[in-house]
DNA sequence: GAGAGATTTTGTAACGTTTTAAAACGCCAT
DNA sequence: ATGGCGTTTTAAAACGTTACAAAATCTCTC
């Protein structure tokens, strides 16, 4: 017999309330509440005897009740954009966070990015209408709309990237300027002279973070550095595949930040005869195990996305957890190096 | 100035209620009620007043309330598993799921499979909390417990994927039959004498239409078939391309459910020196855009898992929004062949 | 001009929870 | 016994909504 069977007496199952475990016990409906909140003035012996009940009884909150009460949703929400960038993003990205989340008693809802590509309005959305206890959200720019729009509400979130205004506030964020320093770094070793960066559009974060990388390997091993402009991670791979085909002069070595970005180029120069690890070398940051499949011998970094949504799962509960405005604190995790 | 603006005069920000609209209109709180909720034995004048007031208001109902009064939750729950084989699976889903729920006032929750593999406890988890109106969840089985279950307590939901069952159930299911079929005719044009197929694992019921397909065509056509046990598209990537490198005889035609299962196979056959397209040929299941960029000549028919996601909202938005046990109505999507 | 009948509005009671303030209880010193 | 104090319990109100039954208003018809 299942734990959380139902106990209905031959009728239909219905859920047992505070009012049926005061009934139960003989308590009166405020005392069982307390005594399940684990309140302190409540005498010891009744707590267990309240806890037995509801054991018993398979009793369960009503969230419904609880939220109107407090205010509080116990919902957390993950504003949705579409990655075309990176395989299998929204994917670990939910696993990371749902993991997290277990046993906090919070739920999981996800908000699409309304179409036209407004970032603001859904979040709006969701602070004006109480629809979440803290949002996060991702693809960070360095001057965020999103993030001046919550922090002047104080309403809690956890971005996915920083931004570079001076505000401190929750994030998590992958080290992309050691990834980039590393894999320019790689390069060098493999005898490349000079480095190309797909890069992501300029506005985001990581943008800088990623070429401030490659630029300082680059210096360090006198190599020179072309970064195309009009093209990005978020380019049609049909773009992407055009430009890479028509290069000249064709750098000897390239750093991508996506799986995309690199099938479309090497798609581009396998068209010229170009072939990776004789006409040039690349190093590409990766989150799945695809890659290898279609070339074991690729320069891989692994991002963890599923990591990465796990810390940002652990933010968000610290950030509602406590109390309006507390710890604004930012966690890096770091480039997993494949290669070799 | 926005049109849901704060019209806080001079203070915080107040939420308005149906007593703030009762108030402002001079009607009661019931009437205002009913009016928002376009109840036909409200006056024509008095249903204007009230859209009027709540919309200069901003007046936006409690969700919280609603559902503790009328039990109704609003929320679809998405149970989740981890897809291996589709690129981009989760994320087309959710933005086809969203995509149909918009202005719906239904919201997505997300739910992990618990680990361990047990796809049912999530499910009753949700149903005997009350946690959703509804539920999706995928890879359906010959005769799943889910199904079973749901039925039983007449809880809406749609699956995407069919049962072979008897009891009919509302569904979404791409027509994996037609797909092999028509990919098996395929591989008979370019001249294949053999067929082989990497079947996902028999319980699903999608399984059994692939083989279907697959056995039809060869039928007519006069190929062998083979469909290797001990391995299916869930198979850990290495252990396809192991079992393809020792594959003999190696078939001259192949079918691939999925990107993973073909980059994999092609991996393990390309050790041998087998190329596509001179040694072999085969016909591959997409979601993506991706693999014409490893290999623009491959021969791809497309599945529209946005579009899933999308019949399956409105599928269960049906659902929960007729009467219990109404409708109980499957729909079947179409392969998109590209190649040619 | 009054009553019948239809139309429209409203007061009240829930839904299940938390919180505030007050009541009950036990115990000890007077 | 009485009062006082610390501990534990409780009644009642509130959160914002919907639904039921009854009240109020209007519209006819005789």
């Amino acid at each position: 017999m299942s734990v959380d069977e139902s106990h209905g007496r031959g009728g239909a199952a219905v859920r047992p309330t505070l009012r049926t475990l005061a009934a139960e016990t003989g308590f009166a409906v405020a005392t069982v509440s307390r005594a399940l909140a684990n309140d302190p003035k409540i005498a010891e012996s009744t707590r267990e005897t309240v806890a037995a009940a509801a054991q018993r009884l398979g009793y369960v909150p009503d969230r419904a009740a609880q939220r109107l009460r407090t205010g509080r949703t116990k919902v957390i929400s993950l504003m949705l954009d579409p990655h075309h960038e990176i395989l299998g993003f929204t994917n670990h990205l939910i696993e990371g966070l749902t993991g997290a989340m277990v046993g906090s008693g919070y739920h999981l809802t996800v908000f699409p990015q309304t179409v036209g590509g407004d970032t603001l309005a859904p979040i709006q959305h969701v602070v004006r209408n109480n629809l979440a206890d803290g949002v996060i959200f991702s693809r960070t720019r360095d001057d965020d709309m999103r993030v001046r729009f919550l922090l002047e509400r104080g309403f809690p979130f956890a971005s996915h990237g920083r931004t570079r205004g001076p505000a401190p506030h929750p994030f998590v964020d992958f080290d992309n300027d050691a990834f980039a320093h590393a894999a320019t770094m790689r390069l060098a070793d493999k005898g490349a002279k000079s480095v190309c960066l797909i890069s992501p559009p300029e506005p985001y974060t990581f943008a800088g973070h990623l070429r401030a990388g490659v630029r300082r390997a680059a210096a360090e091993r006198g190599m020179t550095v072309t970064i195309p402009e009009h093209l990005s991670i978020d380019s049609p791979p049909e773009q992407v595949s055009a430009w890479a085909e028509s290069l000249d002069p064709v750098p000897d070595g390239f750093v991508f930040p996506g799986e995309v970005s690199y099938l479309a180029t090497a798609a581009g120069l396998r068209r010229r005869g170009l072939e990776h690890g004789r006409d040039y070398h690349a190093v590409i940051k990766v989150s799945s195990s695809l890659l290898s499949l279609v070339d074991p011998g690729l320069d891989q970094i692994f991002e963890d996305i599923r990591e990465a949504g796990r810390l940002l799962g652990e933010s968000i509960l610290g950030a509602v957890g406590t109390e309006k405005g507390a710890m604004p604190e930012g966690v890096i995790y770091a480039p997993v190096v494949l290669y070799r």
